[in-house]
DNA sequence: TCCAAACCCTTGGATGTCCTAGTATATTGC
DNA sequence: GCAATATACTAGGACATCCAAGGGTTTGGA
């Protein structure tokens, strides 16, 4: 998209809300805006690294997500709570791993009005290689020093359950 | 979108990640989907302030921009990089904002190839009032502790500058 | 028993993001 | 001065996300 601009645009918005007397509320709206744009770099980087294997992030997680279950199988309003992403957007993504061959969708055995998701043996094979890729190029070198990755747990970890996110 | 799950998702990721012997990546890609999934949560909330007001946060980011400019009107390539998104991106933003009189785009005096994004004085009354009802609904309840905000600058501040962000 | 309410998935529509390519204008180098 | 290169914006396409609405299945209370 560009080169490195010569100032920070998030710190320069934060002296712009302090210049117009919002001082109280400056640095949550940096922090905020800073999480936004380091969403869409580390995002940008996964997708570089799924795109060789035609995975996008979002059918990715849920690839990794049946790889996990014991039966390697999900029904989809499972899928959708876990991945906390509206039911629509796993219809989607069901819908394309399936034509890629990844997934299949079965009927649920005892309810008429679930369907459950599961892997063949191709999608289980590439979701343990997107992952390896994923652990070695984007994890591993996360950009964030081992004790900023706590404090990103323990400070996002505490947001996310007072979002109402899980009770725990 | 649902109601809180039992238990925190990332953190039985975490724990899949250390079971199948990827403990030593396990925590960063613990803090990378957190803040996936933070961005996801403050969004929903942005927009669902904007909403009222007609606008998204793509628009809104555009118009408070502006806003800040001096003359009120900034060249597209411009607000592309401050805004750090694709150009198209910004064209289709200015589509939607042109067309509900927020904006509109000018000739650069100058330059044949650059076009000039300037805010209307509805545009400039909406960014006021949408700005003081982010300030107050979203900023000011971001649901963040306060040496926490200063945590998150510190270390996404450090992330984006070693992405490339900016050279500061 | 039976019908209304609740639940599950899908379709269709609106938005946003990016990429690729194409058109127009500027700049550069010979 | 002119051709080659670089820059600016836009059109079209692929994906993802959400919301609203619709059709099928289950559940639960009268």
């Amino acid at each position: 998209m560009g080169n490195p601009l010569p100032r920070d645009p998030i710190a320069d918005a934060q002296r712009n809300w302090e210049r117009h007397g919002w001082g109280d509320v400056a640095a949550p709206m940096a922090a905020i805006t800073a999480i936004m744009r380091t969403q869409q770099i580390l995002l940008a980087r996964i997708e570089g690294v799924l795109k060789p294997f035609g995975l996008t992030f979002a059918r990715y997680e849920l690839l990794a997500l049946l790889s996990f279950a014991r039966s390697g199988a999900l029904p989809m309003n499972k899928a959708s709570a876990l991945l906390q992403v509206h039911p629509t957007s796993v219809t989607n993504a069901v819908d394309r791993l399936q034509d890629a061959g990844l997934v299949v969708r079965s009927p649920h055995p005892t309810d008429g009005r679930t369907t459950l998701i599961e892997l063949t043996a191709e999608g289980r094979t590439l979701a343990k290689t997107a992952t390896a890729a994923l652990n070695s190029e984007v994890f591993a070198q996360s950009g964030f020093a081992s004790q900023d990755v706590d404090q990103l747990i323990r400070i996002l970890g505490k947001f996310r359950r007072n979002a109402g996110d899980f009770a725990d």
